[in-house]
DNA sequence: AACTCGGGGCA
DNA sequence: TGCCCAGAGTT
């Protein structure tokens, strides 16, 4: 019984809900400023070690203006618990400096606005997109890319043609709950090194297990 | 297309 | 303890 990716997707959507509850739970945050800097400090860092360091954070500088007026070592020594915080102190002051200068320190919800910022990219932005501005775009990390090709929803190397495969065949309603349950399923059971196989429920319709 | 950033996770 | 990881930017 071969499936296409259409009828895969079909499938996938009945158990959603039930699959990994209490979606956005880690995206929380109190204004879409937070949310985009909590976003770039998230790049190659666990939900621990960003949440540890947002909540200082946010307590000092909690808007765009109150951070554009830091020193960079101050919020270098906020950040510096974290995986390339020199990097990330500089981007998240300029990006707070950029947002009072030029966006009235408004979050732009435009991609192009978003990834002129520095440390934003296409995943980072379709975070933002998605999250603060109800946009139907699917950030794609190295998780939600490995999931989608080893099940078959599509083929392909290169994340941003996951991206555009992924939002041809997932209804536009459907975007957030799919993107949701491919990164907890990368996370939790279908992980790069050793993937769950025996205790996951959608082997039925993977292409992976009859492939290894 | 390869390289850098650099602490955390895991064998 | 040493290898591998993952977004964005640079070369």
């Amino acid at each position: 019984m071969k499936q296409t990716p259409e009828e895969k997707i079909v499938f996938l959507n009945e158990l959603l809900g039930a699959a990994y509850p209490n979606p956005k739970s880690e995206l929380n945050y109190e204004s879409p400023f937070q949310l985009l800097i909590a976003t770039i400090m998230a790049a190659q860092a666990t939900d621990r070690q960003v949440n540890v360091i947002t909540r200082e954070l946010f307590r000092c500088a909690p808007d765009a203006e109150t951070m554009s007026r830091m020193e960079l070592d101050e919020v270098r020594s906020l950040v510096r618990s974290i995986n390339y915080c020199n990097n990330k102190a500089k981007n998240i002051l300029a990006v707070s400096r950029i947002l009072v200068e030029r966006w009235q320190g408004v979050v732009p919800g435009t991609r192009e606005g978003l990834e002129s910022l520095p440390g934003v990219g296409r995943k980072t932005a379709n975070v933002v997109l998605s999250n603060a501005f109800d946009q139907p775009v699917m950030p794609v990390d190295t998780h939600v890319h490995r999931v989608s090709n080893r099940i078959g929803l599509v083929h392909t190397e290169k994340p941003e043609e996951t991206e555009a495969g992924l939002m041809t065949i997932i209804p536009e309603a459907w975007v957030i709950p799919f993107h949701h349950y491919l990164l907890l399923h990368g996370r939790y059971t279908c992980k790069a090194k050793k993937p769950d196989c025996a205790h996951c429920t959608v082997s039925g319709i993977c292409d992976y297990p009859a492939k290894n």
